[in-house]
DNA sequence: CTGAAAGCGCTAACAA
DNA sequence: TTGTTAGCGCTTTCAG
């Protein structure tokens, strides 16, 4: 069928354990050096990496796990993450399984079969960190990205959630204002929960903390737009908002736009990741920014090494965000 | 080392074909179903895709061939191509080669190595197909999107760039306007190219074409804003602009709003592509948007055909880009 | 319907 | 250094 090593040595004169041996990086012989390359040329040969795998047990493919790829957070950490591994040779393989109706666990059954040498998990679906079972009993290292799950087993990289929707949240009080709500994801979700977490903090140590302002917006660009809809119907009186993530800052936006609202004169708003978005938005929004790329570039480097060393240290990691200012933010 | 299919059929008491028919899907009498089912559980099997890909010559995987991970455009195209391949058991293997420093054409032959069933190219870098010999040469079919290179022996999905922006040109000038700049790409690049002629073919129709008003913003954020800064000192007299891809759409935006210049007040606008942008902006934008789904989806689906088959059949398919007026455009 | 056995293309001893 | 050879785990005849 295709050419082979076998072809390769045949046509170069040599045995295939040389031709091994040169595709390997080993020493040949100059004469044969020079017979061997000229045979791949001729022969148009390339490496099947099934052969060889079967052999190594190696693929030079890591997995990566991610519920969609609509997600533009995700897909960034995706491309930083590829950029650190392709310059070691490797590639990745991608699987989305929100639009495909897989589960997590499956999807990680489908990569190991493809004998992924490592499994990047982007937002985690919850806390359950089971479906990771086979891929670390198979010795396979696994970075978590976004969202804690309870294993001990598995290198974790988050931000500082609380800290920074703290420090947002405070900037908003220390302008004056008192009616502060937010448009956040089910409690049950980490970075949820830990945004919640940081906002409810400042504003209980302010006495401003009111259940009524804190509205579900489903992570989705659509849930933003309804939730902000709704806060404007039933709290006129909020005079500030935070938003936990970008989709739902996107969202939020339009509902604005549509009510003719200004943001920063009607209401003082902090979203979050400073995206195409708010470099587009007047006035400039305040953002929470995560630094997707170092979270990639840091999953991609610790599973390289884990790779190399044939062993990985379990850690959590805590890169941490900014707080940009903008100009949203209106003292009262 | 890992569990194998004789492990199982020793564990099930059968012989290995058997544990092989099984697996493929082949009936098997009902007891020993049951015990191939329980030793698979009991020892946790996960089959080699490696070894059958060594065997089959097929590796249910697709390589996707991108410049960069960034760019919106491409990453919503990967998804609906993810989307439909994933839903017949195919995984993605995704190369962005701009960030690592590769050529196409050593990024097809990755590809090969790792025994990809078909391929698809995003925004190839020239017209020049020959980075493709490789993979057309080994019998594997491949959808280009986006821009056309010379090669009549692959499948190519491309939008009507022509009409759609002689369409866009022709709102503004029906709407009054007679200085009408745009800010495209370098015209080398086929979507460029297209771009800037319909917009030519409706100002030079019309008689209002002026070489001075054509603006080159590299197709990048960056480059967008600054052809914008440019053309706002240079030619103030400009009443309407279209901007020809997403990027530069948001750098124009970022550049009018530093001048304090309104959108559809100072100047009449029309972007392109209908993301997280368009959707924010006030007012509505006015843009020409790409079926990037169906793109998508297109591609998907003839690889999918075309592995059934073992055959394609080389095409050009055009699709529609849709115009949506939006409010950015004001009749002078 | 089931079992034995021959490779798929490559790597890695081992011997020369 | 280089050639020979034995598998890696699976599919697939071919008998039974």
């Amino acid at each position: 069928m295709a050419v082979t090593i076998k072809d390769i040595a045949r046509e170069a004169g040599l045995g295939t354990s040389t031709v091994s041996a040169y595709l390997n990086g080993v020493a040949v012989r100059a004469k044969n050096k020079a017979a061997i390359e000229a045979a791949i040329k001729k022969l148009g040969y390339i490496r099947n990496d099934f052969a060889r795998g079967l052999k190594t047990h190696k693929s030079k493919t890591v997995g990566i796990i991610i519920p969609e790829l609509s997600n533009t957070f995700g897909t960034t950490i995706i491309g930083s993450v590829e950029e650190v591994l392709s310059k070691s040779g490797y590639g990745i393989l991608v699987c989305d399984y929100k639009a495909t109706g897989k589960t997590q666990a499956q999807t990680v059954d489908f990569l190991l079969s493809k004998m992924v040498d490592a499994l990047v998990v982007i937002m985690p679906d919850s806390a359950d960190g089971s479906f990771l079972d086979a891929a670390v009993n198979g010795g396979i290292p696994v970075v978590v990205i976004d969202r804690l799950i309870n294993r001990s087993d598995v290198v974790q990289i988050v931000i500082n959630n609380r800290e920074v929707s703290y420090a947002a949240t405070a900037q908003m009080l220390e302008a004056g204002h008192k009616s502060i709500g937010i448009i956040t994801g089910n409690p049950e979700i980490y970075t949820a929960a830990q945004r919640l977490g940081g906002y409810r903090d400042a504003l209980v140590k302010s006495g401003c903390f009111n259940e009524k302002y804190i509205y579900d917006g489903g992570l989705s660009v659509e849930g933003g737009y309804l939730a902000m809809k709704q806060l404007l119907a039933s709290h006129p009186e909020i005079t500030g908002l935070f938003v936990t993530n970008y989709e739902m800052t996107v969202g939020a936006i339009v509902a604005l736009n549509e009510c003719g609202k200004k943001i920063g004169k009607d209401l003082s708003f902090v979203g979050f990741d400073n995206l195409d978005l708010s470099r587009v938005v007047t006035p400039r929004l305040a953002t929470v920014n995560q630094p997707m790329e170092s979270m990639g570039r840091a999953a991609g480097e610790i599973l390289l090494k884990a790779i190399a060393e044939g062993t990985m240290q379990a850690q959590t990691i805590s890169l941490s965000a900014s707080f940009d200012e903008g100009e949203s933010i209106t003292k009262m």
